[in-house]
DNA sequence: TATGAATGAGCATTCATTCAT
DNA sequence: CATGAATGAATGCTCATTCAT
């Protein structure tokens, strides 16, 4: 009396793979991301792993992939708790949501974005800039006189990668100056001032 | 007769495969970026390479390390240009520098931010980081009303991580929205807009 | 109510399998003849072939059996046509049969001449030859005045490998001369002048 | 005080990798031909090999090369003490010299005619019998009484495809009869009956 | 019987590094 | 110093075969 169908079955293999992968990369790191090594991690034969993947990169890709969605889950999950109105406020929302979505897997942070080549990355990464801009298109557009930037996309461009960018380095590096508040603080005056600049 | 001492030889010499390493990095890759192809491209052979770096990661750090240090040499040779008083136009300044820098060799660039683990980055790349910094802070030291942030120090990790990831992501990506003269205006007011904000 | 015994499902799957097997060697070549991909093709799973098959060589074996079977059975019923009692007329008749046989499924030839280890085929190809030299053998028994050549049975020997070889490679290369009908012609030749050649 | 150059060293390499190449053959077929197996046979590491062939393929070309040209240069050698007049006489030379050649590594020829795919070997075989083919052409113009068949070009094909794969063929199976001498007349008897035979 | 997921030994190939010359 | 042939561990991947269901 089989419970799961089939799919189920190929799922957990995947899940496992793909847990495997992540844990791979997190404690050997990128260059010792092998097939053979993953396999192994994931207690199954390196031929098994080509049952659910074409080949490496398809694998990584998922890893990935799913980092970067996690990453972006969390953040629209985490500004869902802190939707405000006010325009600082709202680029603090912003900048705790993501500073606690990259804090959540630092580990796998850490590989993906100062291991793996940039390119790997690209796309999700891409798309999570992209989730995110436009949660800021939209509330720039909702709140016109929140913004005096000529061009709202251009606007959302600059601010999403200056914060992400921010929020990842902090994350990373963890410096001392500026600690966690402050850094929200000053992001918060760095949106909001750019915001709030005559164009 | 010898005319020229060891060192100077040795220095011709690392000289030879570091310019060889980044002619390879240029136009194979990363993942082409082998120790046998550098000496193929330099000239010499495989063993002599190691008569100079003691392994290949040496190689390319140090072929990194110069990438970086260029940058910020011609980011300081363009600024001392561009000298200029009001905050503004400081900001402007500095933008176009990195900008300048930056596209001097998009292609190696592309390859050390893309292509390589960020890791090998990681020193020089706070190098020039901490090189702006320091101008920045000076500046603000200089000129405490130009700034109403509480800490300068904190003030210019802000600023200078931001513009210079903009800047790099701008010159890599070319997006056809923000164009540079935008850009530079953005970046201008990101900076003035978070400076003169309240602390 | 199973009204096919064992035996006749048996059958009917081995059936299946070696004709998937025929196919994937003309389609995939022998390089890529996987039990999974024969299984595949059979529409079955790979460890069903196993029932049937010991492991892999016995089917390969059972697929170039039965081609050489084929032949064998395309060349007598082509003589059949073609009894006749001259010698040279016959020496042709066996030409055009073998010509004929080994025409019909070209594409299998190919596999099984060129890409299979020619020990693969050997015992059933040597079926051929005997059934061949059988004929042949009835032929000059029948005749004395035929052949001046000592034994009948070297003779057979003689005449047959060098009229399949003939044929076969003509068949595979399809060379501008000799044409067919020269082919056949020079053939009827090399048999009857070797046979009326004084022993 | 290297007595010699570069060359010698390569030539030597190349030397001792295509005898382990052909000893691997030997020994343990075709299928169990692989690059780390001859590396082991030769003495040195997988890696070295590819110093010398581009690839796995590339080495047993060079084997199968060599063997055909060995072939074919014991054929040429051996016919040429053998040079006489009369027809029969040299259609028995002929037999004679390959089935020398033949046998003189009959453990090769074994696996080069039975296992490889006849594909491999194709080209250079090709190359033996275009060299006897031209001998058998120049014999027949030289003497155009000697032949009665229409085309020198055709005749020649016949009777070095049919000889040559007698004299494999005996070689490989060494039938009880014919045996060697039986053989030799038989060959001459379908050579000559067939030259003679009117066109 | 039939399945097909899982296996794992094996393969061709690469490349950072060494060391005898 | 310079050489470059030699190394050999490691890699990504395949596929004939097995066995629990």
């Amino acid at each position: 009396m089989r419970k799961e169908p089939r799919q189920a079955r190929s799922r957990a293999m995947v899940e496992r793979i793909v847990e495997a992968g992540r844990r791979t990369l997190v404690a050997d790191g990128y260059d010792r991301f092998s097939t053979n090594r993953v396999a192994q991690t994931a207690g199954i034969s390196p031929g098994s792993l080509y049952q659910y993947f074409p080949d490496k990169t398809a694998l990584l890709d998922v890893v990935v992939e799913r980092y970067w969605d996690d990453v972006s889950d969390r953040v629209a999950a985490s500004l869902a708790d802190r939707i405000s109105d006010s325009g600082p406020a709202m680029a603090r929302a912003v900048a705790e949501s993501l500073l606690d979505a990259l804090d959540a897997d630092r580990a796998l942070l850490r590989v993906v974005a100062e291991e793996l080549p940039a390119r790997r990355s690209r796309q999700r990464r891409a798309a999570l800039e992209r989730r995110v801009r436009e949660l800021a298109t939209a509330y720039l557009a909702a709140r016109p006189d929140a913004s005096r930037r000529p061009s709202p996309a251009v606007a959302a461009w600059i601010v999403v990668l200056a914060v992400e960018n921010l929020a990842t380095r902090w994350v990373l590096d963890r410096p001392e100056r500026p600690d966690r508040e402050e850094l929200v603080e000053e992001i918060a005056a760095l949106v909001s001032g750019y915001l709030t600049s005559p164009g």
